[in-house]
DNA sequence: ACCTGAACACCGTTCAAGT
DNA sequence: ACCTGAACACCGTTCAAGT
């Protein structure tokens, strides 16, 4: 549909200040960021973020929208790569966003907005693990369960900033667990 | 050794205010309970907290040592209990204090006390689940991994809020994979 | 050693006023 | 519709002063 350049003006801002908010959020954490000093970058008053955005959350939840795009778009691309290499590609993912991701987890107790997203988001990456475990033959009629797992598997390693050995342990048994059989080079 | 009476009240007062920190943190969060507040439930001034506790940090980790321990506690006195009875005894303790998992894991990005402090409890646990799988005859060299596997998935179906019969999916998945051998209707 | 009243330096958010 | 300066109602923490 047309949009009028009032519409696309707004949409610039928008971006401009997702973009400055994913930087400060990734630098200095989300409650290391205070609306004060992400205005002062975007080079506006405080409170004209509110008129963009309906509070921190919403900010929150925009900056993580465009993570997890460009992460599955991200995947798109890497369709059909070796098992390891995708499994420590994504990985990396959680890796670098994964003060983000704990922030998420503890806004979702509070804001029902954020926990409505993160769970939408849950349901996005669970299905892609679900695919990605049917085509490599793993059609058990668990993959429901198993990229349930996966998921939370995923987390953990980053939450406990599991060390590369360590990650490469656990992705090992977890791939020896569910008969992905791989030989051990690839992991290591 | 032997203690003062100073000491013995002090670590009296020091109780008092973890047992009413405990409550409010469960009750309205950690975020939701300010330091006045908690004042003023110890019928305290809001700065005499601090004659007890460094920062609201260390109130954290105080409540969290008690929970942990009553926790490992009560393990102790289950010991021998069927598995299916165990893990979902374990995931009902994950799932009491959810909330403060989530902020544990939040507040460990910024305080290294917390993060300290949070590192040697997932040791303590997962300890405690490596002995349980080699005493149910899982001890096939993997028990560290499987260990931190499982801990990961109930930190994860409790931080996602995971139906009742998810969890049963989920770790009925896990128990088939592990090779530990439950009938179904166990875990139902 | 223990406790307090008052203040400090913030915080997210709102409001009345401007264009 | 968009933006602002100023204020509001908090927050965790500190400090000088008391006993």
């Amino acid at each position: 549909m047309a949009r009028t350049n009032r519409e696309l003006d707004r949409d610039q801002k928008r971006e401009e200040i997702l973009r400055a908010a994913r930087e400060l959020f990734l630098e200095h954490g989300y409650e290391g960021t205070s609306m004060q000093r992400l205005a002062a970058r975007v080079k506006v008053a405080p409170n004209t973020l509110y008129w963009y955005f309906a509070d921190k959350d919403a900010l929150l939840i925009g900056v993580m929208k465009r993570v997890v795009q460009a992460g599955l778009g991200e995947y798109e691309r890497r369709r059909g790569t070796a098992l390891d290499a995708q499994v420590r590609w994504m990985l990396g993912l959680f890796w670098e966003t994964r003060t983000l991701i704990a922030t998420v987890h503890n806004r979702a107790q509070v804001s029902s907005e954020v926990r409505a997203w993160h769970d939408t988001a849950h349901r996005m990456i669970e299905k892609a693990i679900e695919a990605e475990l049917r085509s490599r033959g793993l059609a058990n009629g668990h993959e429901v369960a198993a990229a349930r797992i996966m998921s939370f598997i995923a987390e953990g390693v980053v939450a406990h900033q599991s060390s590369k050995a360590e990650q490469t342990r656990i992705v090992r048994l977890l791939m020896h667990l569910l008969r992905l059989d791989v030989d051990d080079g690839a992991l290591r």
